[in-house]
DNA sequence: CTTGACATGTAACGAACGTTACATGTAACG
DNA sequence: CGTTACATGTAACGTTCGTTACATGTCAAG
């Protein structure tokens, strides 16, 4: 059974996800889901404990969410960075990530507000994807590289809307990183094993 | 002669680089700079009209170190990419980066606010390093991720300071785009025009 | 010396903020 | 039926917000 708090954590997540956390009111917060402030504070105890509640539940959404992606793909061998892009702008998802990079931005600035809700960031994710390169790729600056590719187009897709001109963007990463390979020697030991598992 | 408001207006853009406008207000403002919340508003009429000014004042700025940066380059032949990477991560530069990018965000979850005063994007600096590549990668997608890679990195440095480890995913990039070029065939007309200049 | 433009100080306005006090419903359980 | 825990409504607290009214300094130009 749901307890209330549950059903308005629910509620209050979607609400976030829609407009945002840098100017958030209890009040028309309030207004918005049918309750009043009081409300709020009674189950959340303060406004900084129903964020830290809300924005808890909203990460877990999200990581199931991953999760069934996971389960999902399983077998297939589609480019992991690409899977994992097209995940994200999901019309489902886009309100997540967007929601994090702005907490992310105001941590950055205002750190002893923000930072505490911050568990993990955006990039983190990526790391998930990095574990797809081949070991010999997978290095600090590959993977930094990786996530900060996601993390530009995504901001890139927040500001201008452009699904399609970003999504040729992360293809033009990819295929750069296969050029390279081809580009480089094989590598020493054992070329050939799981040859048929494209990555990038 | 400076007048008293182009005086304010400069510790303005030092006050607001040091503490974001996420959570600004006027009182603490003046505080900090030994005046008054009611000397900011004669100056600049609202909230609204001084950050109107003091961030076009803050973008210019800008725009001027970048102009002494490409006269100093001049004639150096160093990867454009790289070049803007060292002179945005300057400890002079930094904060001015960190500002664009919380506007950034601000505008995307509240546009009604801050999208006035969103005249470019960091993303429209790196159209122009974009410029600097060859006229046959200069494709959308191409321009796109280049601008993405800065965004990402600069974000990642924000988030974690890790100077060292952002650069080399830099240069990593920049590896990246040269052994591409190495594995693609030979450009059909004028392979060798000005051969001797690197880009990327 | 007076005028007038610029600059400033003091104090308050109404609105919104997070939070709290206090009283009251609702509904399951003994 | 009475008790008890959860839920809710109304109203206010004290604070801060952006902004304004009104009076007063400063200082060069006439």
């Amino acid at each position: 059974m749901q307890t209330r708090k549950e059903i308005l954590t629910d509620e209050l997540v979607d609400y976030l996800l829609e407009h945002g956390l840098s100017d958030l009111s209890l009040r028309p917060l309030a207004d918005a889901l049918g309750t009043s402030a009081r409300l709020l504070i009674y189950h959340f105890e303060s406004k900084e404990g129903l964020l830290t509640e809300v924005l808890d539940s909203m990460q877990t959404r999200l990581r199931q969410s991953f999760g069934s992606l996971v389960e999902r793909r399983a077998g297939q061998s589609e480019r992991p960075l690409k899977m994992f892009w097209d995940w994200a702008i999901t019309d489902e998802n886009y309100p997540y990530f967007k929601l994090l990079y702005e907490l992310q931005i105001l941590a950055v600035q205002n750190p002893a507000v923000y930072g505490s809700y911050l568990q993990r960031n955006a990039s983190n994710w990526s790391e998930l994807i990095a574990t797809a390169l081949p070991e010999a790729e997978r290095t600090p600056a590959m993977v930094t590289l990786l996530g900060a590719v996601f993390d530009g187009l995504f901001l890139e897709l927040m500001s201008t809307g452009d699904r399609k001109r970003t999504t040729q963007a992360v293809l033009q990463f990819i295929q750069l990183v296969d050029e390279a390979r081809a580009a480089r020697p094989a590598s020493k030991k054992k070329t050939a094993k799981a040859s048929s598992t494209r990555r990038g």
